[in-house]
DNA sequence: AATTAAATTTAGACAAACCTAAAAAAAATA
DNA sequence: TATTTTTTTTAGGTTTGTCTAAATTTAATT
């Protein structure tokens, strides 16, 4: 695997970041990296050489598959050292970002795949996005606390926090489980609670226990 | 603190190293650094202007107090991530070195105080060299098993591997116990065993018993 | 469709960190 | 001490990644 610079990496994950669908735009890379316009041209030009973007003048860029590999490998190195710095150091939810930006650039892959391995192989960081595995393949889906899925959304549940037996004894009775899928159909900002629809039928539980339920969805 | 760059840093790191005693010169920086004479002066004046090395035209250099506090920032990185690499990544011995020159480079001080306590705050480096504390301040000496301690260093016992009560009777009946001073005085090549002086008094140990004890010495 | 506005690219400059080749200073030696 | 050798510095060039200002292309609006 070739070495890449911290900016031509900055720049590959900016891409595959903003381009959901489509093409990127030179103004669009210039304010998510902070550069001006003209920088994100002479960097474009330079990563078609090296195969990494397809790029026409004013036709705006898209990662090749070369290019899409290498951001997988850097969002990796990424969300691993997040939720390293969580997890293991203690860091809360909010700093882990600045830290594994400088962090993401060390590109020993021994050092990312033992790092993985030490941390349990997790499959989502600390914002809940998944982690690519060591062969580049992502979950499309994201994982979040039941009060954050988007209302209408289908959700898949993948954990709950609280084990006690008054927890497990609860979401038997309101037949939630993991793998099941839930959507909130209505929230009530007084306390919390709201309306999910479970396996057809609609049910009400608390802030309290949306709070200890996280689930997947695709965004 | 302000921020300086890698190429800056290595520079500062390499002369710490090299400045034993008196000032470090041109050639001697260049070579460490495997980069030409004419680059080290250009970056001397640099380090000069931020006030981290004395320098002089044609008289060498060396580091200010600012300098030094530096080198020892830059110190105190790599070797917790050496350390971290061996003990929790389980990287060999041989490989730790090369990974942590670029981790060294990631400047958070908190992320390095935070892994500083996740370790344990350990004292010495898996190849036996001090570890500069959260203030900067180093031991003089440095860690190794007896069996590398120099003939006729005076070395302090201060950690014996193997725990077994057969190896504490043996140290007890040989009134070997931490913070014992040794010194080696002969050594035989043919089973490894050595003579060594222990409170004015010559006894012989095998090398079994040499590789499980650890001694600090000065260099 | 013509004109104006916005986005993008080109052209030329700059700083950082390196380089080579030549000049100057210091050290070694005859 | 005079001369040679070695070390160090200066002068000028290269690459990377950025910038500004001007030119060009594309998109929007009248």
């Amino acid at each position: 695997m070739l070495n890449y610079s911290t900016s031509e990496e900055n720049h590959i994950k900016a891409i595959y970041h903003l381009q959901k669908d489509g093409s990127v735009t030179t103004n669009e890379l210039a304010a998510e990296l902070k550069t001006r316009p003209a920088s994100i041209t002479d960097m474009m030009k330079k990563l078609r050489t090296k195969k990494l973007v397809h790029y026409e003048a004013y036709k705006g860029f898209r990662l090749t598959a070369e290019g899409r590999k290498l951001a997988l490998i850097i969002i990796r190195r990424h969300r691993l050292w997040e939720f390293f710095l969580a997890e293991k150091l203690k860091f809360s939810w909010e700093e882990v970002h600045e830290v594994a930006e400088d962090l993401e650039h060390v590109s020993s892959k021994k050092l990312i795949d033992k790092l993985d391995e030490y941390l349990g192989f997790p499959r989502f960081d600390p914002h809940g996005d998944p982690i690519p595995d060591a062969q580049g393949r992502i979950e499309t889906s994201k994982q979040v606390c039941l009060t954050e899925l988007p209302p209408g959304k289908q959700g898949i549940v993948c954990y709950v926090s609280d084990q006690s037996s008054g927890m497990l004894e609860l979401l038997g009775h309101k037949k939630i489980g993991m793998g099941t899928r839930v959507e909130i159909r209505k929230r009530f900002s007084y306390d919390q609670s709201m309306e999910i629809k479970v396996k057809q039928q609609i049910t009400t539980i608390s802030g309290d226990l949306a709070r200890n339920i996280f689930v997947k969805y695709d965004e």
